[in-house]
DNA sequence: AAATCTGCCAACCGCATGTTG
DNA sequence: ACAACATGCGGTTGGCAGATT
């Protein structure tokens, strides 16, 4: 026979986690560490199930976690990895300390995808789309304008759609010397290639950095955080955690 | 001021893969 | 070898906040 079930669901919280519970979680896997995420919240007094609990950590409570906006190079070098990877959010991850794959999906499909549309890209295989035949459909929405107003709504359109392709223009030169020296064509070749066959070829430990990162410097980091782990108890965010918790003891 | 729309993000769901007994 | 389970991953959705009508 196999394992035990993850869990019953029977009984668990489901929806977004309060304060306490992330208290909750944080201090348990701060103390004790994670050895089986199934056991997680039994041990941590949580009515989660361990999948939830993961989740909760990888997304948001891990100490290491990079907080803000994503840089537009950032931006940039997302667009450079999803051509080369496709939708492999967490391999593309990986190339950002601090980063959580659900983050960096959630700012493609929020911001880049629509950056690439104007840009005339298609988001899905990064290849050209017929952007001057949108731009002269656009031009083409009232041909014969009859009135003085019509007019000037006509020509007020001409501009908007000439300073959208001039604009297109000017961020499509610069997704060419983004991607130009990369070799998009030859990557999207060998990610057809490889993904067909699961090759092994595009892990981290194979493959070269383009930012210059790599997996030693990640593990690094992480293990520079797992020898803090009693300092870590006094870092900022924990902190603030505590007194929310506070605060809100004190107002029951 | 209220209603509606839109964008964003946290969290869930289900599948694939790896692991264990 | 196989079944049962854990974990990881990507797609999708629900709900909130701000913008617009």
């Amino acid at each position: 026979m196999g394992r035990q079930p993850c869990c019953d669901k029977v009984g668990l919280k489901r929806g977004p986690w309060t304060i306490e519970e992330d208290h909750k979680l944080m201090n348990f896997i701060l103390n004790n560490g994670i050895h089986c995420w199934r056991m997680v919240p039994k041990l941590a007094g949580l009515l989660r199930c361990g999948k939830s609990c993961r989740l909760r950590w990888i997304n948001y409570l891990r100490p290491d976690l990079k907080r803000g906006v994503l840089s537009e190079a950032e931006e940039d070098q997302i667009i450079q990895l999803h051509a080369r990877l496709g939708n492999r959010w967490s391999k593309i991850a990986s190339h950002f300390p601090g980063r959580t794959d659900n983050e960096i999906k959630n700012h493609w499909h929020t911001r880049i995808k629509k950056r690439l549309k104007i840009l005339g890209l298609d988001p899905v295989t990064h290849t050209l789309v017929k952007q001057k035949e949108k731009v002269e459909e656009k031009i083409e929405i009232n041909p014969e304008p009859n009135s003085l107003k019509e007019q000037g709504e006509t020509r007020e359109k001409e501009n908007e759609a000439k300073m959208g392709l001039d604009e297109t223009i000017d961020l499509l030169h610069d997704y060419e010397e983004l991607c130009g020296s990369l070799d998009v064509g030859l990557w999207l070749n060998q990610e057809t290639t490889n993904s067909n066959s699961q090759s092994p070829s595009l892990s981290l430990k194979d493959s070269p950095n383009p930012m210059g990162e790599s997996s030693s410097m990640k593990e690094d980091s992480i293990q520079k955080w797992v020898d803090s782990v009693d300092s870590m108890l006094s870092w900022d965010g924990f902190n603030q955690l505590e007194q929310e918790l506070l605060f809100l003891e004190n107002l029951q």
